[in-house]
Formats: structure tokens, sequence, C-alpha cells
DNA sequence: TTTTAATTTTGCTTATTAGGCAAAATTAGC
DNA sequence: GCTAATTTTGCCTAATAAGCAAAATTAAAA
């Protein structure tokens, strides 16, 4: 026995004391709300209804349950409702997960925007290195830097990672520009150490790569700190675009071998992945985060978007 | 959909973990679970678990519709089982609606002994002796001197209701005691007035009902007026035995005619009935009344078991 | 990485149950 | 007692849940 339907009916027979209008409210015949309600009896084993032909009152016993049971589908429609505003509303906590050193420089100076934009989505960003997945972890969207992930999970391409060797103008004078890509082995290098191990100097001559990576002057997990040391003149560091865009525009950093092709990797599909779950009910609050870096990183803004 | 049952079936995917666990609990093959649950999804339009081989966990509005859900089953839960608990237990309002005499006289001195083993049932006694149908008024049991009732309603035959004529022996010194029923109409009367009319006395012979009333003396729908009357002195009363019983102990009345057969009514079904309605599912509450009142009145209490 | 085993999902059929209509039964009011 | 509105019952159809087997998925083990 469907027994919310039974509720729905008994509740609708009680109000409008006739078994006649409860069907008109639910287009059905009378037949069906006398057998729904009757069910619902046999079941408590109770008659809730005094019937007669012309006044359908409720028994002692069915004042009391109809109380309740209006009280309990009063609240059942508010439950779905709350989940309706959930699916159609942007709000709840709203998981992120990025690189860090992506997070610091591109996605922090967009989020305040984001927030007073979606006052009632809750954020939550954690920024690591670390690979992780999204089924293990608990986030909602993940940023990585890397390859095209996995076939069930969502993944937007939001800009090339192109890398490029930069140096403080004071490391070029005290150590000479590099012309050629062969030219970077004779240099120091800072290198950014990934979870697989410090990235080499890759240069690409006659589609054959080939590792130029100079003498490593310092190795670290902390992209800060090597941009620290590359400011003060220690080194070469390969980095992607964004990362130091705003010191390129000051000349505190200069673009090496414009021309050449030099990466970290050979996977021509390395780039910036905004990675999300594709369930079968998008969530608003992630689909308008989406959204927002498509708008802020894909379209126009010319600082980051430079692939 | 059966949207109970997809709840139910949620409530223990999400408390169990797993849909086999939730199947085996409820005895049914994992699939039904699966697409109950996706039902429930597809209704909210909203996914409420993520679900991956080993572990179903809950999505973030699948927790907040979890914890409110599983709360109202628990509340629908409750009111079911207080609905068996009353159907299985004498309690709630019992509503009686007796004739004023027979009320004072034969119920009101047992119900205290009923009050006491049935302490949870609250008793609401009305008294009147106008002509009420159950369907009517808002009672549960009515005890009515009368005839057999209409067919939709337990007509329990309490007691016979014959009717004796008495008199206080100062009474009969005054004005001589009747020999014989035709003698009576040459007494004074003390007449009881029924909503049809004051009852005349009559009186059977050979097969053949008299009209026998004696000068109306005083006629009143109290009963309890004119046994003060007829107590005095005034007059002669036509009466059931269970209503003067204790002065006929005492002598402070006499019956008169032993051997006639006198009546205020030509029907032999006259007597004092005991009606409730027979609804499908017996209250109760209800039963336990009128099993007290037939152990009472029924079995083998002589005071008013004198049919 | 590959394999394995547990779990969920899907496709199909069967069984159950609600809906729908008409006729019968019930009853309050005339 | 009759009439009209209402509820209930009988019977059929339609909708939906159960049941089973196979396929797909995926976390953990090898």
């Amino acid at each position: 026995m469907d027994q919310l339907l039974a509720l729905k009916y008994f509740c609708k027979v009680a109000e409008t004391g006739s078994f006649t209008s409860a069907a008109k409210s639910f287009s059905v015949p009378p037949s069906s709300i006398s057998r729904r309600v009757s069910d619902l009896e046999a079941s408590l084993g109770t008659n809730l209804l005094k019937r007669s032909t012309r006044v359908v009152k409720l028994s002692e016993i069915g004042k009391i349950y109809f109380s309740q049971v209006s009280d309990i589908l009063l609240q059942l429609e508010q439950s779905n409702e709350s989940v309706r505003l959930y699916q159609s509303t942007p709000m709840g906590q709203l998981k992120i997960s990025s690189q860090v050193s992506f997070g610091e420089q591109v996605l922090f100076p967009l989020l305040e925007e984001f927030r007073t934009r979606y006052p009632e989505i809750i954020l939550d960003i954690s920024l690591s290195d670390a690979l992780s997945s999204l089924s293990h972890d608990d986030v909602d969207v993940a940023i990585r830097g890397g390859y095209a992930p996995d076939e069930r999970v969502h993944a937007l391409r939001l800009m090339a990672n192109d890398f490029v060797p930069v140096a403080a103008p004071s490391y070029l004078r005290a150590s000479g520009t590099p012309e050629d890509g062969f030219q970077l082995r004779s240099h120091q290098g800072l290198f950014f150490r990934t979870p697989r191990g410090p990235s080499p100097w890759l240069y690409k001559q006659d589609d054959q790569w080939h590792d130029v990576s100079g003498h490593p002057a310092a190795i670290s997990n902390n992209a800060q700190w090597l941009k620290e040391l590359g400011l003060a003149g220690k080194g070469i560091m390969m980095t992607p675009k964004w990362f130091v865009d705003p010191f390129l525009k000051t000349g505190e950093f200069v673009e090496l071998l414009n021309d050449s092709v030099m990466s970290v990797n050979q996977d021509p599909d390395f780039a910036i992945y905004l990675l999300y779950q594709k369930p079968r009910y998008l969530v608003p609050k992630v689909k308008v985060f989406v959204d927002f870096l498509v708008e802020k990183l894909m379209r126009n803004d010319p600082k980051v978007n430079m692939g």
C-alpha cells in the first residue's frame, strides 16, 4: 500500500469532511479515496472516520492521528521544498581543491567577487600540490595542472600551462642571456619539485625533445620561495606564464628564448584543468563556480589567459 | 511512486552505507533499492547519494534531507504506534448517554468500580430522556428503555423493563388497595411523561390490553419527583422495578397486583437496551464498557436483574 | 598495473496495486 | 416513505514495484 498517498487522502477527507470533495481535489474517482482510506484503517486496525452519507467525521483516535499526520505531511513537504531550493539556488559549502601556486596567484584574487556574487555559498578552499582524485577527496571541484583525467569526471581545459624560462635582469647581466635552448644547460636552475620529482627543462628541436636542465641552484615544492630566488637573480626558472605575469610586466623578470618551444612535459595535453564530478543532477553551487571560472579565465582576461 | 517506501529505502541506505545491506534488511533485491532511491532523486531533481561501488556516501543536500526525513519517519511510526496502542488498550473519552432515572439509579453506582478498573478511560455521562440516535449524538454507547432499534447498531438487551404499579402504605391505607387491574382507574396516578407523552397504565386480560390509567395526580418527566410524591402517599406509580427496588425492600413502597400483567407499553420487546455502533474495528474502551455492564447487570446481580 | 571480487545498475518479465467506471448500498432531508 | 447526494463494491485496465540475470563499475588485492 502506498501509505503516504493514503495519508494524503485521509487528511484531505478529514479537512473537507467528504470523500467526494477530496476526490475532486486529487482528480481521482471517489472510490480511490474510499479504498485508500479503508486500506489505511485496516493497516492500523482502527476506524479513523465516522462515515455517514452526508457528513464524514473523525473518530476520537482519528482526530489525534489526523493532527499528528497532517503535521508530518507538512514537514515532509517542507523538506522536499528545501531540496528543490538547494537544487535551484547556488548555496551550501563549495569545496575547492587547487594547486598551491595557482590558487595563490590566480584563484584567490577572483574569489572575493565570487563571494559577493553568491553570498549563500560558503567557500572551502584547500591548496595542495599532492595528486588527489575527486572520488577520494571530498571536494566539489579541483583545479589541476596536468593531463586530461579519467572519463567519469568533467575536465574543463581552463588555460594552457606553457612553461617559459624566466630570469631576473640582474642574473642575465651576471651570467649572460641564453640565445639557444641548449645553452640553458650551463646556467643556474631553480627547480620546482612535483610529487613526481623535480621538473626537468625540456627543449624541442626538429620534433625532438632534449633535456636541457641547468645546474640546480635550488629545488623546492614551494614556488613562492623559488620565485623570490629568481627575482634575486639566483638563476633561471621554468614557470607557467601566469605565475610570473606581473613581474614580466614590470620587467623584474625577463622571458627567455621567446621563440623556442620549452616545456617541463612532453605531453601536448598538459594544461590547467578544472575538474568536477558529473552527477546526474548538477548542483547549482558547482555550476555557478564553473561558469564563473570560465568567464574569468577563458574569455577576455589578458592577465592570465595567455595560453 | 511510493514515496514513503522510497524514503525508507533511502534512509536505510544512508544508515548502512550500502544498497546491498539495505536490500537485505527489507528482503528485496538490491535493484529495487536502487530504483526506488533513483526515483526519489529524480522526483527531487537531486543527487542525494554519492555512489561508488564500495562506499555510498550522502551528498551535502542528502545529509540535510536524511536528517529531516529520518526524523519524519520516526514521528510517523510513533503516530502509527499510538493508534495501535489505542486500539489494544481501553483508553480515551467514553461518551455514554442514558435515561435519567436509569443512570441515577443503576449506572452511577457501578461506575466507580469501572473507573478504578480502567483508569485511562475518561467517562463522559449525559443523562437525558430525550430520544437520541447514536448517529446524531456524539456518543459511544447509549442506554435506552424501549424497543429494539435499527439494524446497523448493536442492541444488547440488558434487562427487562417490566412496569409494576407501586404505592406507599400510607396511600393504600387512605385509598384502599386495588385487587384488580380495572380498579386502578379509580385511583390517583403519578404519571411519567415520556417524549411521546404521559405513559398510560395498561392491563392485560384474556390477551386484550386495557387502558386502566387512574386520575392524574401529577405528571412529570422527572422520575425523582414522582417517586417522592409516591413515597408521600399521593398516588399510585407505574414504574420499572429497578427504579424502586430499595424501597420495596424496606416496605416504603408496596407492589400492587403481583400476578397481573401490567405495562405502559404493548410491545413485548420493551426492555432496557445497551446500544453501540458496530464499527469495523471495535474500540477497546467501548468493548470493556459493554462487557462490564453485561457482567454487572445480566449475570448475577440480584438487586437489579429482576427481569 | 593488472586482476579480482564486491557492489551497483540495467533490461526484461511477473506480480502487485492503484485508477477508472458503473452499479449497488446507504442515509440525510424533504 | 421517497428522493438525491454520497459512499461503497465489483470488475477491469493501467501503472508500478518486485524479481532475476546479466552488465557495468570500482576499491582493494596481487
